[in-house]
DNA sequence: GTGGTCTAGACCACA
DNA sequence: GTGGTCTAGACCACG
């Protein structure tokens, strides 16, 4: 569970952070119920200012991913999916419409895309990165 | 080759403009040599400042998905891909793994993404949207 | 002496065309005395506006390349260069500094930069283009 | 990394100011990593519009010479030049007819040219001007 | 504090 | 008419 920050990304720092939580609780690094480190401890880890260590956990928690628990500090929340799969399906179409229309338009073909996304695919459940 | 503005959305509307028109570039609404609207007419018909409008275009010319003639107008670029097979992979791949991220992150399964993906492919396919 | 214009090119069609004519004078294609094409003919020819061939004309005739004779065309002037030699070198360096800056910050080394220049060097004594 | 505007020259302000960044960036005046002087920093040196600024240092991270992280400034890229080489040869083969013919034109021998170009290699590697 | 987006509007360069 | 440059200034997002 060690997060890392690229400095050379355009992405906001916190939303990359954002992206290892979530990845890290899909592939099983995180479980429902762990404990993260508190706001000081991961701003201090990361070297990031505390208002951005802060700011991730909120997200996350407003998302659903965390839970926060004033004065004990953050957890990873139970998989109760409350978000309607209208939503779901809403959310994934659009990243898979940005990664469709941009792999077509640099010329890859739909079956190098579909290689693209199984390699990446495995990489995830592998826990890798 | 209409465009339209979400202003509920947290993107820019430069970005989502910008999105539309490499969506009609690649699933042929827009070909190659083919005439756009002028700054002018963009920015009334979406009623966006001229500014923004020219700001869309500039974007997409140094992309190189538009060329831009002075006294002329704004034409879509011959197909000349000149980006290294590594970039592209490397953008394709993390579109590919924000997609599945979130989608499993959510409760879906690969397959219910692959249905996902395949029901965008047709759309954009066909033109849709 | 036949021009072409490269409408996929962002210089301006008129700096395309002057590029060429000085092109031509310099590797011989164009002699002093010789006359060129009427601007009414130039601009048929090129299918470009005429307003567009008369500024090409203006500005080559500003510069000394040619002499335009009311009612009888326009020729090449003869070679005499009433330009400081100060004021040669400033314009020079200062292609060759942008040259430079950009090749090395492109990777190049001296040497490749010193290859390029003497191959399109070559290809200018033997009239190519 | 004193930079200056000539109001006498053509050339828009922004480009001016990019190719005295990529001078620098080229003679080691900048190095990677280098923090610039932020946009409100730089409008206000060379008394020029913050968004003027802006554009400079927008160009510049679109070329990939700098790179811009919000809330934190704006820092020379490292040397990852990711152009193909053809790319490079192309835009610099273009730099170099120009100097010749323009030069040659005027009157200067190839020997001369060469000469010029020697000096202002020197000047670059100095980090003059 | 930093950069990012957007507006409103002027003036120039090009065809 | 077209796009290109620049100004002046507002408001948002990020750290």
């Amino acid at each position: 569970m060690l997060f890392h920050i690229d400095y050379n990304n355009s992405q906001p720092i916190y939303q990359q952070v954002i992206e290892q939580i979530k990845l890290s609780v899909v592939n099983g690094g995180l479980n429902p119920g762990d404990q993260l480190p508190s706001i000081r401890e991961l701003a201090k880890t990361l070297r990031i200012n505390p208002t951005t260590a802060a700011r991730i956990y909120n997200e996350l928690a407003h998302e659903g991913v965390l839970i926060l628990r004033q004065g004990q500090g953050a957890f990873v929340a139970p998989k109760v999916v409350s978000v309607a799969s209208e939503e779901i399906h809403r959310i994934v179409a659009a990243h898979a419409r940005k990664m469709l229309v941009e792999g077509l338009r640099l010329g890859l073909t739909r079956d190098e895309i579909d290689i693209i996304i199984d390699r990446e695919y495995q990489s995830i459940q592998k826990g890798e990165r």
